[in-house]
DNA sequence: GTTGGGAGAATTTTT
DNA sequence: TTCTCCCAAC
């Protein structure tokens, strides 16, 4: 391995990336080489000797560990690359599945996706007759319950802080919340805050474990350490407890996921629980043109962030031009606005996929998607919707969760209610029937079921049974992707042509996920993996060409840690970007919003669009004024050019 | 019991 | 826009 450090980083990622032993910790600004210093943080380990098997390299996205990897490993050179390498909870899971029995859980423990939660929330709020209009939502209640586990906060507390102040009877809210986990137990699953919290509970509960991974972990590596919860930290800490070469890399000022339990206290107060530590900073920025850095560094001015992590961004790229702020009159007058912003920068020779549009909230987009549409420029939205969990992508997983396993009574059911006339009632009638499990392997069972279906749905049934069969007759080596393309074919295909308004769309999904199957060794694998994967668009992105031609919209949240050529925020009022919600919110909110805008705002390369409509208008015809955001008005002169736009068409 | 239509509401969402 | 809820008709 020759890499040539010093050729290819500059004085203060050489710094960092080649810095001794101990606790470490790496401030890097927006754009200024975060990841590269990460990059060559491993490969200098490598070069020094260290085993790649000793290092312990966590991220939050997938997207993340995959770049992180492909990188990495090209430095390396080496054929298994960084084998530790993954998200959070990718490394809990896999802790998990080795020392399950410890636990009290099977090796082959079910993981739960947000919708399974959400099911299960449902069913253990309607089973305590607590359904009503007064009652919180379900996603309210795994909120709490997530972020009890997350800042590892007694529920209860959790509970009373967060209903303050309404009229809400903590005993019923606490009994769903707990009849929840109970359930969770009883079908042996973990949700994906579970995986955390029982890793981390191995790691406590059996200190052999502990030191096992800790003394192989010669060093442990953090990206986006802002973003870490306290769970996430203690992890950390307990992984490293034996070396403690502890490199954690991120930038406080980029925290914008406190409401998931994220805490800043971890990258502000590492010092204080590391105190040998040393602190880098990273404050020259590649990206940019410097008109973009001083709007950001005016924007971290006015907050009232901790000196000591300030951190002033540093131009190398030419002046250019100021960002503009546009003042408009509403929602459409923006839209054909930015409309006509997109022909201007194509003109100025900008592809679509050098612009993007970002907004606070999805439903911010809503008369820019029309106003699109009817221009016919083509668009697209990273929705909240994700892949794996589409109806028909869950549809799919559900019979290969029945395959493998015959207590997944959450699978069991889905399955079931694709087949006509079945619905949920009666799928629970027939799961106590079959006396609460169905081993799809046993012909037995599989007669059982067919015999309590009525006839309508059995004969539909008579088009799964091929496939089930054939998958055990060929002694479960076949791979997942072989029996999600036979289950398309026989069943699904025409059950999606009468199910959907868009049924090629979605066979074609499924066709991508059979392919996706085709590289795990069994279905196990396929679910295990699956399960903590969010969408395969992600790596679709990755691999470019597909969307080049489109432009994407994007809420600023899932635009972090790109960046564009072009970008133009919509909606920068108050109430909207800052959101109302958030600064009602106890805590922060504020300056969390503020942080939000900086990242928005640095992941312009060139040009940087602020529009400001003058008034909001609701459905049903009414019309507020509303004022500019804050982080607009705060803005000198000399930072950002405003224009007041005139009336277009 | 199931299904489909219509009304109403909607922060943000790495896993 | 899309998703969820609720009621009425099979």
């Amino acid at each position: 391995m020759d890499v040539n450090f010093e050729g290819e980083l500059n004085s203060e990622q050489l710094a960092a990336a080649t810095a001794g032993d101990g606790p470490m910790l790496i401030l890097a600004a927006a754009g200024t080489g975060k990841t590269r210093t990460l990059v060559y943080r491993v490969a200098y380990l490598v070069s020094q000797g260290i085993e790649p098997d000793r290092i312990l390299l966590l991220t939050f996205t997938n997207r993340a560990a995959k770049e992180m990897l492909e990188r990495a490993s090209l430095l390396v050179r080496s054929a298994t690359g960084i084998p530790w390498s993954g998200t959070f909870h990718h490394i809990a899971n896999r802790l998990l599945r080795r020392h399950a029995s410890l636990l009290g859980y099977q090796s082959g423990f079910t993981i739960l996706d947000q919708d399974d939660s959400r099911k299960l929330m449902s069913d253990a709020i309607k089973e305590l007759g607590l359904k009503s209009k007064e009652f919180p939502k379900r996603e309210v209640l795994l909120h709490v319950l997530s972020q009890a586990r997350n800042r590892q906060r007694p529920l209860d507390e959790m509970v009373e802080d967060h209903f303050d102040g309404f009229e809400v009877d903590p005993a019923p809210v606490l009994a769903a919340i707990k009849r929840y986990e109970k359930r969770k137990v009883e079908l042996g699953a973990m949700d994906f805050d579970d995986l955390l919290v029982n890793c981390l509970r191995l790691l406590d509960e059996h200190p052999e474990i502990r030191q096992r991974y800790a003394r192989q972990f010669q060093h442990v590596l953090v990206d986006e350490y802002q973003d870490t919860n306290t769970i996430q930290s203690q992890l950390v800490d307990a992984l490293s407890s034996e070396f403690h070469n502890l490199f954690v890399v991120g930038d406080d000022f980029q925290s914008i996921y406190g409401w998931r339990g994220a805490d800043t206290r971890n990258i502000l107060e590492f010092r204080k629980r590391y105190p040998s530590a040393k602190i880098y900073k990273l404050e020259t920025n590649y990206r940019s043109v410097p008109e973009v850095l001083n709007l950001a560094n005016v924007t971290v001015g006015c907050s009232d962030h901790p000196e000591e992590y300030r951190k002033t961004l540093r131009a190398t790229r030419e002046p250019y031009r100021c960002p503009t702020v546009a003042r408009l009159r509403d929602g459409d007058h923006q839209a054909r606005y930015v409309v006509e912003l997109l022909r201007n920068f194509r003109r100025d020779g900008y592809r679509p996929r050098d612009i993007v549009i970002l907004y606070r909230a999805h439903f911010h987009a809503m008369e820019l998607q029309m106003a699109l549409t009817r221009a016919r420029i083509p668009h697209n939205i990273t929705s909240g919707m994700r892949f794996f969990e589409q109806a028909h992508v869950k549809d799919v997983l559900a019979l290969l969760r029945v395959l493998s396993c015959a207590t997944d009574a959450l699978a069991f059911e889905r399955l079931l209610c694709l087949l006509p006339g079945i619905g949920e009632v009666s799928v629970r009638k027939l799961w106590i029937k079959l006396g609460e499990r169905f081993d799809a392997s046993d012909p037995a069972a599989r007669a059982a079921l067919a015999e309590a279906l009525r006839p309508a749905a059995r004969a539909r049934w008579a088009a799964i049974v091929p496939v089930v069969e054939a998958y055990y007759r060929s002694g479960l080596s076949v791979n997942g992707g072989e029996v999600v393309q036979r289950f398309l074919d026989a069943f699904y295909a025409s059950h999606a042509a009468t199910a959907f308004d868009n049924p090629e769309s979605r066979v074609d999904d499924i066709r991508e996920l059979s392919l996706h199957f085709g590289k795990f060794e069994n279905v196990e694998q396929c679910l295990s993996d699956i399960a903590l994967l969010t969408n395969l668009d992600a790596e679709a992105d990755a691999s470019g060409a597909g969307d080049a031609e489109s432009i994407r919209l994007s809420t600023v949240h899932q635009a972090k840690g790109l960046e564009w050529p072009v970008v133009i925020v919509l909606w920068m009022v108050e109430g909207m970007f800052p959101s109302q919600r958030s600064l009602d919110e106890s805590g922060g909110g504020d300056a969390e919003e503020r942080r939000l805008f900086y990242v928005a705002a640095t992941r312009a390369k060139d040009e940087l669009v602020l529009c400001v409509p003058e008034v909001r208008r609701s459905r049903d015809g009414g019309v507020f004024y509303c004022n500019p955001s804050r982080f607009i008005d705060e803005l000198p002169n000399e930072i950002a050019q405003t224009r007041r736009i005139g009336f277009i068409g």
